[in-house]
DNA sequence: GTGAAAGCGCTAACAC
DNA sequence: GTGTTAGCGCTTTCAC
């Protein structure tokens, strides 16, 4: 049995009686050959069967053609970083790059990458691989601001803040005088900004603040729980806004127990949006983070960046939007 | 101002003042060098900040250390292509391998990507990008069946056909008799099986099939018309199954808007579960399709095809499950 | 318009 | 126990 030659370079060039140089230049269309030529050694390349080998080219090239992509662990599951994961690998391939997913090395030799540079979707404080991604030399994006003491090369953020503003007055204008907020943990910019801007807002137009606080990624299980508590703890609850991902879902058979009618007795909002929010009965009132532009911006921030046409420390804003629905539409 | 010299292999076997096959061993831990060097070495590396150019190391040894994934482009939001996607990345993970997403070439020349194998989830008949990996040399593993003409190293396959019989044997034992299938198109493997499933399990049972197929990926509007459409021609029916992802609860104001009271007058399933199923009123019957452990089966079947483990042409079973719901219990 | 040679950073075979 | 050498497959000077 013949050992099977790999179809290399330099196998075209031998077979089309050319220089690995010629070979080269033709298969990339370098202008730089004859088209006589080219035509040849491209009709040998594909009777042989040649395909390039990309590490070889990024060895010589400096350049992987990929850029990384890391997500908190805990939230595999939700639309938003689904989304988000799409609007990265959308942009990357206009740009005619790869993304690979980084995850929790359960290998701990395996610390680098073949990536140019990395996107960091919400990252939390107490990630090790955040970390160490931060620490290492390729230039990183974050979206939303890291909370610990590192410098990403670039930002993109939404302004969760007077986005929840606008919803809480929202609330307030519909006739809520008891806003009770779900929290999400602090452990990411997004879950404290959320906090402090509740609780401000709370202040201002001096109203107590009801805040019950989740960990980042917690179960169903969980999260109805904290609103059953809630509820029996504070009867006068006439508003509720849920900031974990899938929790305004989640705990609305809680509140149907409870003997709540939605948009109603009690107003009922999403700090992230879904497609099941549309279908829920009443469909509910949610903020559009837009996760898809989101990520489509973060990619093309670490493009920018690499090129250099975007300095080291930009910040860009990201607009999100307001999908008020039923839920938060007073009926009477 | 000076270069920036790169601190390559080079130039920490230099600064510790052996050879680079030296600082090598020594930074891989190949036993092969005495621990008081490979101490030297080590501190130097760190020292100067050393780090290994992973895409050297790719060429030399002949291996990305990277696997693709592509999945059909119209269901980017779903909760089971991201658990699907999070099954492969954490098995490869195990296994010390990055995952790359492939995705449309937006760039018609990049062709080729920097992977070992492939990991196709519903490949569709129509997709350019499947076609051109199926053909290219590189081993693919699919989740399902390709329905095309080429064949894939591996395959990991569900038995949609008896688990649907399943389902429909329940609903059958519930009462139901005029059971409608809004079905998925038979571009996929999966939405071909469940048709060919529920017209045979009609035949066999001697009912009528009422069966409403749409595109693969239709957005929900088109689901809720289609449904409309279906309760208007066919008064009779009390039992829904709903094939495409999202489609069950989707559909669910459309068919309160008629009047029907689901798991009472319409019994309601989805072929496809996830955790908005849960949280509906009432929650849904579901078919369970265990998209992580379906996901982590493909990477670790092309791992087993890479190393040899597993001939070329294997196919290997994954087992689904049922998850009963009130939407199928009849309540009186 | 084309070819020869250098070298990207690394690991493996073969010395000593 | 350590060094020397030869590549992995490609792109890019530089020469003709």
């Amino acid at each position: 049995m013949r050992e099977q030659e790999p179809v290399n370079l330099i196998a075209v060039a031998k077979a089309a009686g050319v220089s690995k140089t010629t070979a080269s230049d033709a298969l990339r269309n370098s202008g730089r050959v004859s088209e006589k030529t080219r035509e040849h050694v491209v009709a040998v390349a594909n009777r042989l069967g040649y395909s390039p080998n990309p590490v070889a080219r990024s060895l010589r090239m400096a350049s992987t053609g990929t850029i990384g992509l890391h997500l908190p662990e805990v939230l595999t599951r939700s639309e938003y970083y689904m989304s988000f994961v799409f609007g990265v690998v959308d942009q990357a391939a206009r740009m005619d790059y790869d993304v690979t997913l980084l995850t929790a090395q359960h290998v701990p030799s395996r610390r680098f990458h073949r990536v140019d540079g990395v996107v960091l979707g919400d990252p939390l404080e107490t990630d090790t691989v955040v970390r160490g991604l931060l620490d290492s030399s390729v230039p990183v994006v974050t979206c939303e601001r890291f909370t610990g003491d590192a410098e990403p090369a670039g930002v993109v953020l939404s302004d969760h803040a007077a986005m929840l503003d606008e919803l809480l007055d929202h609330l307030h204008a519909q006739g809520a005088r008891d806003i009770a907020l779900l929290a999400s943990s602090t452990v990411t910019d997004w879950g404290r900004t959320l906090q402090r801007a509740y609780l401000a807002w709370c202040e201002r137009h001096r109203l107590r603040a009801r805040l019950r606080e989740m960990a980042f990624g917690s179960p169903t299980a969980v999260m109805q729980e904290n609103v059953r508590a809630l509820l029996n703890a504070e009867e006068a609850v006439d508003a509720l806004v849920c900031a974990p991902d899938g929790a305004a879902s989640a705990v609305l058979p809680v509140l149907r127990a409870a003997g709540r009618s939605i948009g109603d007795d009690l107003l009922l909002a999403s700090c992230v949006d879904s497609a099941a929010l549309n279908h829920t009965d009443p469909p509910i009132t949610a903020i559009d983070l837009r996760p898809r532009e989101a990520g489509a911006a973060c990619a093309r921030l670490l493009f920018d960046i690499l090129s250099g046409e975007a300095p080291r420390g930009t910040v860009r804003a990201q607009p999100i939007g307001l999908n008020e629905r039923r839920s938060t539409r007073r009926s009477r």
